[in-house]
RNA sequence: GCACAGGUGACCGAGUGGUUAAUGGUAGCAGACUGUAAAUCUGCCGCUCUUCGGAGCUACGGAGGUUCGAAUCCUCCCCUGUGCA
């Protein structure tokens, strides 16, 4: 089988790669919007398709309550299923574990959880994970993890970590036997050989060594790519920063590196030329739907009042339609009208932000240099 | 003109003698948001000072009155709605 990943260039730690899947490319330095419920939330396909985004996701634990993963792949999958033909990656459903808390009790087993939408019980175990994982069909799945809370003592982030391992074994194990049980599995011509690959996940908390030995203990089960969890949970940025850094060195340089959960737009540039090549956050589609901008001058929230006759775009040195057509004081009256089309252009905008701010980072890679476009965005925060 | 009903902070609307500057909403202002239980949540929201602990002033249509104490009870007046003339 051809290989998943292919780096292009290289600045310094930083690569420029291409991920082949079987529903095309993804050019990494990547960020992948999150599509949770089927869905980026407020921005349609087509648009998506025109802000270049190549890559997004959805997420297991969601999907499986509703509209329920055998119904999607009855339906030929969640690419048919919502009619999106570029690359999806899957998330396990680990996260929502860790946001759930409350409504759900671990076991060696797996999570006993109830339903955040009507209360039933369920369990999530790495293998039904996988399975309803294999039912959507992304071209990326995720393995099933326990995302450690933040603060955590040592102890239990190593008995977290340990898990996690044991968790992410089963997930790759059950894989393997059932692969071939993709919904589009029997369109390799068109699909060019390609198939699912599975990513296994770093956990270890904040801890140095913790997050090492998780990271050599999961590139020991050879994942055709590797995702660093267990972040964006609280901790300050420069220990994120620092296991970033650490898993990193301990991950093998001819696969993806995917940080899971990140971040604000100088961060995921930032992330970018360390070596990291995936990223998803919320961020940009939440905060758009919440009035926060992202621009090239800094976080802007529409709902203020000073922009109620501001007749100038968003962002100036923005490229977005957005930017080209709207005045801040037509998006700052829609938001404030609660019309659905503020959240719609607010997140076109931002994701055009997070979009383009990797676009410059990749260019600026295969430059050779990474100075001049982090500069440019290092200060967006 | 008569009879009911009613006039509460920008608006709607609780409160019918005392922990009441006055419950709730809405509107307004500001903030938060990181593998989405999020088109959500939080704070402020009479005025003036403040060492941020608080202090003073003004407020429940108007004017009086009862009472230790009134948005709440009484009297008169003004206004609004409905019905009858």
């Amino acid at each position: 089988m051809k290989s998943l990943f292919q780096i292009q260039a290289h600045a310094g730690p930083a690569r420029a790669g291409r991920i082949s899947t079987a529903h095309g490319e993804v050019e990494t330095p990547a960020f992948m919007p999150c599509g949770t419920a089927g869905t980026v939330k407020a921005v349609p396909q087509d648009i998506l398709e025109e802000l270049g985004a190549q890559i997004i996701l959805g997420n297991t634990y969601h999907l499986y309550l509703r509209p329920g993963h055998e119904l999607i792949r009855g339906l030929g999958g969640l690419h048919k299923f919502m009619s999106w033909e570029r690359a999806l990656l899957t998330d396990s459903g680990g996260f929502q574990v860790f946001s759930l808390s409350g409504l759900r009790k671990i076991t060696e087993e797996g999570v006993h959880f109830r339903s955040h939408l009507d209360g039933t019980s369920h369990l999530f175990t790495p293998e039904r994970s996988t399975e309803v994982q294999i039912a959507l069909g992304g071209d990326i799945i995720m393995a099933f993890d326990e995302c450690t809370e933040h603060p955590a003592e040592r102890a239990r982030a190593r008995d977290s970590m340990e898990m996690t391992l044991r968790w992410v074994r089963r997930s790759k194990d059950y894989f393997e036997s059932h692969k071939n049980e993709v919904p589009w599995s029997g369109d390799e011509e068109r699909r060019a050989g390609r198939t699912q690959a599975q990513f296994g996940i770093v956990q270890g908390g904040m801890y140095v060594d913790l997050r090492r030995e998780s990271a050599e203990r999961t590139v020991e089960m050879d994942f055709s790519g590797y995702a660093i969890g267990g972040l964006s949970v609280g901790e300050p940025r420069e220990q994120r920063l620092e296991m970033i850094a650490t898993v990193l060195e301990a991950l093998p340089r001819d696969r993806p590196r995917y940080v899971m959960g990140v971040g604000y737009p100088d961060e995921i540039a930032q992330y970018a030329s360390m070596g990291v090549d995936m990223m998803d956050c919320v961020l940009p589609t939440r905060a758009a739907r919440h009035g926060l901008l992202f621009t090239s001058e800094g976080r802007l929230n529409i709902k203020n009042v000073r922009f109620a006759q501001d007749q100038g775009p968003l962002d100036p040195k923005c490229g977005c339609k957005v930017c080209s057509r709207y005045s801040r004081a037509y998006l700052r009256h829609l938001f404030v009208s609660g019309e659905p089309l503020a959240g719609v252009l607010n997140t076109v905008h931002n994701l055009w932000f997070y979009l383009d701010t990797m676009r410059s980072v990749r260019h600026a890679i295969g430059l050779g240099d990474l100075s001049g476009t982090l500069s440019g965005k290092a200060s967006l925060a």
